[in-house]
DNA sequence: CGAATAGTGTCTTTAAGACACTATTGA
DNA sequence: TCAATAGTGTCTTAAAGACACTATTCG
């Protein structure tokens, strides 16, 4: 059976929290189109790859991430697919596009085909113009990310494996850019089963009475939600 | 540039209710793979044609639902994309799966390549063998369904144009499988600014008081939503 | 009339938000 | 000591759920 071919790709909108901004990972161009221009990682699927493989592959290219047990502490799931006609001028492409949360991880990326990669903060990033419909793509992300943290445990995968509570709100005032009462929030964190679990451990890190360290717990769903 | 060639599809899954049941719309297999089951409407994704657009073309085709104003009283959204190396056996398929909310329509349902189509009760086509994998496209397209009418207005594209509270509600108790209060979801939805409007008109359809009719409010959100 | 459904009111419980207050650190 | 942050308690308000009660129809 005759059928029109496509090119399949994959782009990846990966949050991380950097210097108290929320940020995503971006490539300069190498190649037209859009050369020296700002993109979001992303390749080709290969032909007998599966999509989400293509993502953990390219995510683990551009970052580092997903050498060993590095992948257990990313979030990673598919966003949507972007396939107007238009959107790459060479060919028919159809993008995969797939979100992924990390916590801040070793300072370096190295890019393999991509000229270089950096985290760039967002603010900047929905002001600047991506190549192709990354910036449609990366808005859309940004606000699956904001709905995420209100009904699932996601936003601890922004945090190291031991984390305050004050770094856990942190997240969420970064992502929703907003501000949350710390008591009202600690309550309502303390009150969520399984959101997080007790160290036993202490930090000392600042000013201000020590903080007592979590670890992720084992629920991935919170109820109630902790709304925007 | 060279690139590995994949045949993009749309798959449908079309919810309506039917003879108070959740229905889901299917078609019988016209040729191999999986000649004579059961799988979801849907089609190659033409050279020139923008992915919503496959969606509703086939949505059209296979419902009739499209040539007037009738697809504006249609909701169609993206659901995901599957594409999984051994979905097809015949080739590399990328499936974009498209989830979409109907009321009830004129019977007839006009397959063109399709060997015939039909209403499925939803409880049945779970526990039928789909074609592909399109089982998980369907549980999938469940749960998504069942998501939206917590925090949207989309129960009410499942009504006709004039519908009662108590159509409403029964939106939620078959797709959602639980009963509801009448009481309190009377005056949940009129509280819920935007989600209804009264025509001022009434029905006697039956025994029991008349109830009032609506239509469609202009709120897309609830706030609050309806949680399940 | 009684059964059935529409629609309103009221009470209890749960959770959100505001904010007073205590605890423990570093400068 | 004070400034800063961690953590607890309490009050008010909003919303969910249980359910009594009234309203209006058909048989």
């Amino acid at each position: 059976m005759a059928f029109p071919p496509f090119a399949v790709t994959v782009d990846l909108v990966v949050f991380t929290i950097r210097d108290d901004q929320l940020c995503v990972l971006t490539i300069e161009r190498g190649e037209a189109p859009f050369a020296g221009g700002q993109a979001l990682p992303g390749g080709f699927v290969l032909p007998d790859e599966d999509l989400a493989d293509a993502a953990a592959r390219e995510l683990a290219e551009e970052t580092g991430v997903g050498k060993d047990a590095e992948l257990e502490r990313v979030h990673l799931e598919q966003l949507g697919t972007y396939g107007d006609p238009t959107r790459d001028p060479r060919m028919r492409t159809v993008s995969v596009a797939y979100l992924a949360f990390a916590a801040q991880l070793s300072e370096p990326i190295a890019g393999t085909d991509a000229a270089a990669a950096q985290w760039m903060p967002v603010a900047s990033a929905l002001t600047t113009s991506l190549a192709f419909d990354h910036g449609q793509i990366l808005a859309d992300g940004l606000e699956r990310a904001r709905a995420k943290l209100e009904y699932t445990t996601l936003a601890a995968t922004f945090c190291r494996d031991e984390f305050t509570i004050a770094d856990l709100r942190h997240v969420y005032e970064l992502v929703w850019d907003v501000t949350i009462d710390p008591r009202n929030f600690h309550r309502k964190v303390l009150a969520s089963e399984g959101f997080v679990e007790p160290t036993g451990e202490q930090t000392s890190q600042g000013r201000g009475r020590p903080a007592q360290l979590f670890t992720r717990g084992d629920a991935t769903q919170l109820h109630p939600p902790i709304r925007r």
